[in-house]
DNA sequence: GCCAAAATTCTTTTT
DNA sequence: GAATTTTGGC
């Protein structure tokens, strides 16, 4: 359908020359970013220049006219994602073109839209973004009111119930009859409901609704959907394989206008199933979509071929996949996957350290280099490590500074301030600090906000009108009702960061810290003050705490050369020279969990998320997996992943140094019975779609103690902190007195006789 | 109403 | 084994 609009303001004002960004790109990336009209589904594999095909793509419809940046809908799924798209537009229309307002997550998107017609969701335009803790303080509440036992249905359970319904596009009275039934003995859908209904007592919505009630604002008032389809005039999707069944009812009524939808994804990157993705979209495009052009980019420019031919040969086992053969001009076949067993998670993170400590003798970057591990917590083992040797590292998508204990309470003030009905804010800072308001009084408070079905803040202004609250609970409660009203009236005369600093004063919340003698109460001062000067950046409170709710994220300085530790997940759409890849155990990776929970499917979306592993990597990739591993308290032996096996051994280089590794011995082989078991080969069978595929055996042994033999008073060299003399033995740490760095415990493997 | 001890959960991945 | 939440004593 061609927009009889756009095409004559381009033939009017389209430059005659073809524009300069064109050039560069390779023929399929060119076709992909010239076949602007209609629905496009480009199939992009890692590596080929996605994000560059949707920024030209981007950049081509402004330079031809057909639209303006504010007519363009650009939809990522995480904020760095979008940022990049951001900057990256903007270099190359030369920042001519101010922002694009439509360009952000679908998130921030469907928050934006919802809250220009909140009224029409039953909400009010300043609504408060709800954040998972704050549901699932809700949902308890409204559990333990139902009399549900809260041991036997947990609230948190349930908060990811109705994410999953939320996911799916599902309101209330759509759950199915048997789906709601898993919870509370039926009680499900019932319960949904309420929640939905406390909600909109509160103004608030949470992160599903802000699709699902976007959705629905569009199915119920076609006059609004009109109102976007109008606007926009072009869509683009980012990660397409990531969408959920409510983001893809969401794009299908507004590409439903000009059917000017382009969609970039890897099926083979789809990770996200567990959150409510369905890899069923992408697969399903051209169907949903007649008419669709579909548009592959193969050719890799970022590894080299043995890390391609690994990746693609693993990801070949999975069934369910469109299918694509990348391939690379790279003149070299580059270095094999070292693939490496060690005795358990201590020994991997000191090889890692190790391999990471020559690599920068070699003159490689410490930031060039990435850990990808499946679950966060395998983080710990290598921060021990790195901080032990002295190896600077960060941790990727750690705790979030809007995560920490005082930034929440601070926050819950300003929220307070901003939107009185939001009880879970006022809640959580009632008696914080301490002004003497207890059970029995907040007790009080919930009743009478029940019984009326309003909000706490309401409630609490009534209550003071009567004499039902005892005096010594009454005090506190109505100098914190006049401390609410004064700073709001100080909202529209101050500044908000101001403001923030008035009010954790005059609460008391600065002094209670100052008070506080305990080690980390100074930091969180610290923190405090940045929260306030960070608050400046923005125009106002409702902006400041919209960021807080959708874009909650660490700004780190990414220039100081650390190694990056970051869990598969977040590793998506980066790249590293070198990427270590530890824990390719079975049961961890893939993970049992999710075997058990997704059975086949589950295993496939583990093994995509080794292709994304492996895809991240340039130069070289090592994988590592332990014979023994420590769940919470109890060690446990492991056996190697079968992700390993299915690598293409021409592209693979099995580590026999140090005699860790002892290659197909059987009969010596600790893994030998549970890989040769009846049960074990039936599993393996049922999994792999009923062939029973080989799986080589692997003998580990622990470690030899020493590499080098040190005497006491021996002079040694360690690469960070020079010279320095044994001074005692612990097992196979030395004690070293180092003539700069001072007195200090190192695994003998990393030093060096001098 | 407050604090300390005990019990319990967590460990998949995030907007 | 840690961090959080619940419990019980004061």
């Amino acid at each position: 359908m061609a927009d009889t609009d756009s095409s004559s303001l381009q033939s009017l004002h389209a430059p005659a020359n073809p524009p300069p960004y064109l050039s560069g790109l390779n023929p399929g990336q060119r076709a992909a970013v010239e076949a602007l009209d209609g629905p496009l589904l480009v199939l992009a594999g890692a590596g080929t220049g996605k994000t560059r095909v949707l920024t030209t793509r981007i950049a081509h419809i402004l330079w031809t006219r057909r639209a303006f940046p504010s007519q363009i809908l650009a939809v990522t799924f995480t904020n760095k994602a979008a940022r990049e798209m951001q900057e990256r537009v903007g270099g190359l229309i030369g920042g001519a073109v101010e922002g694009m307002p439509w360009l952000g997550t679908f998130h921030s998107i469907g928050a934006k839209i919802l809250r220009r017609h909140a009224e029409l969701a039953g909400l009010q335009p300043d609504f408060t973004i709800l954040d998972t803790d704050d549901q699932i303080r809700l949902l308890k509440q409204l559990l333990s009111a139902a009399n549900i036992d809260d041991k036997r249905w947990p609230a948190r359970s349930f908060a990811a119930m109705i994410d999953r319904w939320k996911n799916q596009g599902l309101t209330p009275g759509n759950v199915p009859e048997s789906a709601a039934f898993g919870f509370a003995d039926g009680k499900g859908r019932e319960l949904y409901a309420a929640y939905q209904a406390r909600l909109k007592v509160l103004n608030a919505a949470d992160f599903g609704d802000l699709l699902l009630e976007c959705l629905n604002l569009f199915q119920r008032n076609p006059e609004v959907l009109a109102q976007y389809h109008d606007r926009f005039r072009y869509i683009l999707v980012d990660e397409y394989q990531d969408t959920n069944v409510a983001q893809y009812l969401w794009l299908r009524l507004l590409a439903q206008g000009r059917r000017n939808l382009c969609c970039v994804g890897d099926d083979d990157q789809s990770i996200y199933g567990w959150r409510g993705a369905e890899i069923g979209n992408i697969l399903r495009f051209e169907k949903d979509f007649p008419g669709a052009r579909i548009v592959r980019l193969e050719q890799n420019y970022r590894s080299t071929p043995n890390i391609l031919a690994a990746a693609s040969g693993m990801i070949a086992a999975n069934e369910g996949r469109l299918g694509k053969t990348l391939w690379t001009e790279y003149p070299e076949p580059g270095e094999k996957i070292l693939i490496t067993g060690v005795w358990d998670g201590e020994e991997e993170a000191r090889r890692v350290a190790e391999q990471a400590a020559q690599l920068q003798r070699q003159r490689h970057r410490l930031a060039d280099m990435a850990i990808l591990v499946r679950a966060s917590r395998q983080t710990l083992a290598f921060e021990e490590c790195f901080l032990r040797e002295g190896i600077p590292y960060r941790v990727i998508g750690g705790p979030r500074f809007y995560e920490r204990m005082e930034i929440r309470d601070a926050i819950a003030y300003l929220r307070v301030i901003a939107q009185p009905n939001d009880d879970l804010a006022f809640e959580r800072i009632v008696n914080k600090p301490k002004r003497g308001i207890g059970e029995a009084a907040l007790q009080r408070l919930h009743q009478t906000a029940r019984a009326q079905n309003i909000p706490l803040t309401r409630a609490l202004r009534l209550l003071l009108e009567t004499d039902e609250l005892p005096g010594r609970a009454r005090t506190p409660l109505r100098a914190l009702e006049e401390d609410f009203s004064r700073w709001r009236t100080l909202l529209a005369m101050q500044n908000h960061a101001q403001l923030a600093q008035t009010v954790l004063d005059e609460s008391g919340y600065t002094a209670m810290l100052k008070a506080d003698r305990s080690a980390d109460a100074p930091g969180r001062l610290e923190n405090l003050k940045e929260l306030v000067t960070a608050m400046e950046a923005f125009e106002n409170l409702g902006g400041f705490l919209e960021h807080v709710a959708l874009v909650m994220e660490n700004q780190q300085s990414s220039s100081d050369d650390r190694i990056n530790i970051m869990t598969l997940h977040s590793a998506k759409g980066l790249e590293f020279r070198t990427v270590f890849l530890p824990g390719w155990e079975d049961g961890l990776f893939p993970s049992q969990r999710s075997m058990d929970e997704s059975g086949a499917a589950g295993l496939e979306e583990e093994r995509r998320l080794a292709y994304v592993g492996i895809t991240r990597a340039r130069e070289r990739a090592f994988i590592s997996f332990a014979a023994n591993r420590r769940m919470y308290n109890l060690w446990q032996p492991a056996m190697p992943s079968r992700f390993i096996s299915e690598l293409p051994p021409a592209n693979v280089s099995m580590d026999t140094d140090q005699g860790v590794y002892g290659g197909l011995q059987e009969n010596h082989s600790p893994f030998a019975d549970s890989y040769e078991s009846p049960g074990w080969r039936r599993m393996q069978a049922r999994r792999q779609g009923g062939r029973v595929i080989d799986v080589p055996s692997y003998r580990v042994q622990e470690t030899p103690k020493a590499r080098h033999d040190f005497v006491k008073g021996a002079r040694v060299f360690h690469d960070r902190f020079g010279y320095g003399r044994v001074k005692d033995f612990d097992g196979d740490k030395l004690e070293i007195d180092f003539e700069k760095a001072g007195c200090k415990k190192i695994i003998r493997t990393f030093v060096q006789p001098a």
